[in-house]
DNA sequence: TTTATAATTGAGAATGATACTCAATTATAA
DNA sequence: TTATAATTGAGTATCATTCTCAATTATAAA
């Protein structure tokens, strides 16, 4: 998807929701988009001020809600305590493997656990949402 | 193993490690042994208080440290911001399945799924130390 | 284009879990 | 029993995130 059509449905559906087009919003999904990485909050509100747009934590923290919402954006907990914000958009499903020692974060897609997690919730009689799949140890640098 | 073994073994922990062995940490591990589900640290510290002896939060977090870095319990990581602690002793490796409305948590063993794991950690070169896998959805009685 | 209005913004305060500080207390080895 | 280093607890600090509310702004209607 080109960023003009991925900008555009933003704005769509910011209208649709009787929400409004801000300078503020537009910036934060350009900042996700431009940079795949998994971002925090804090490095958007970086970006974002160091270029020209005016803006706040608050209203970084208040859009990417929204883009989470929306499903421009997924929302990642790295137990940390810090939260980190990727593209949704033209991004498949993935999990992560996280050094312990640098911090790097790879993607995975493994759909044989995807089915597996499908078939435990069955087991259990629950109604699957959502996982979080994230493996943890040292990266080929840092070992 | 016995609660009696369970408890001598941390008192010699401690002691090995020259920690002192004091009524606020046996009440602590106590806690953890006797309700073997997914405890926060403030039900801990409450249900201590609830009983006799004198403890603090404070104290309660050092404990946990102490007995998560020593193998006998060890800390979950929800996302919702707070920690959970369950015995290590006697409790094979397991995940867990949560439900999104009444937060029950189910603990479900895959080996398969460890496998893949393993396997995949290989093939990104890394060497896998930890993992976290947690299913989200709705349970039987939630849906 | 102007106006009316409800949505948005930002500065700073609030929150909530957890960690830290340090003087007073206590477990332990001698 | 004593000396001493470890521990405790009360309260403060921290840090990411959320909330508050007055001022600002996007937008629909005129």
């Amino acid at each position: 998807m080109t960023n003009e059509k991925l900008l555009s449905d933003f704005k769509d559906v910011l209208k649709k929701e009787g929400l409004k087009v801000t300078p503020q919003r537009i910036a934060v999904l350009e900042e996700i988009i431009k940079d795949k990485g998994h971002r925090e909050s804090e490095d958007i509100y970086m970006a974002i001020k160091s270029r020209k747009t005016h803006v706040s934590r608050a209203t970084v923290y208040r859009t990417l809600d929204i883009l989470v919402q929306k499903g421009f954006a997924r929302k990642l907990n790295l137990g940390d305590g810090r939260a980190r914000y990727e593209t949704k958009i033209d991004s498949p499903h993935h999990d992560h493997i996280i050094c312990n020692e640098c911090g790097k974060i790879i993607e995975f897609v493994n759909d044989e656990i995807e089915k597996m997690q499908e078939e435990i919730a069955k087991q259990h009689h629950f109604k699957l949402q959502q996982h979080i799949h994230q493996l943890f140890g040292l990266c080929k640098e840092c070992q």
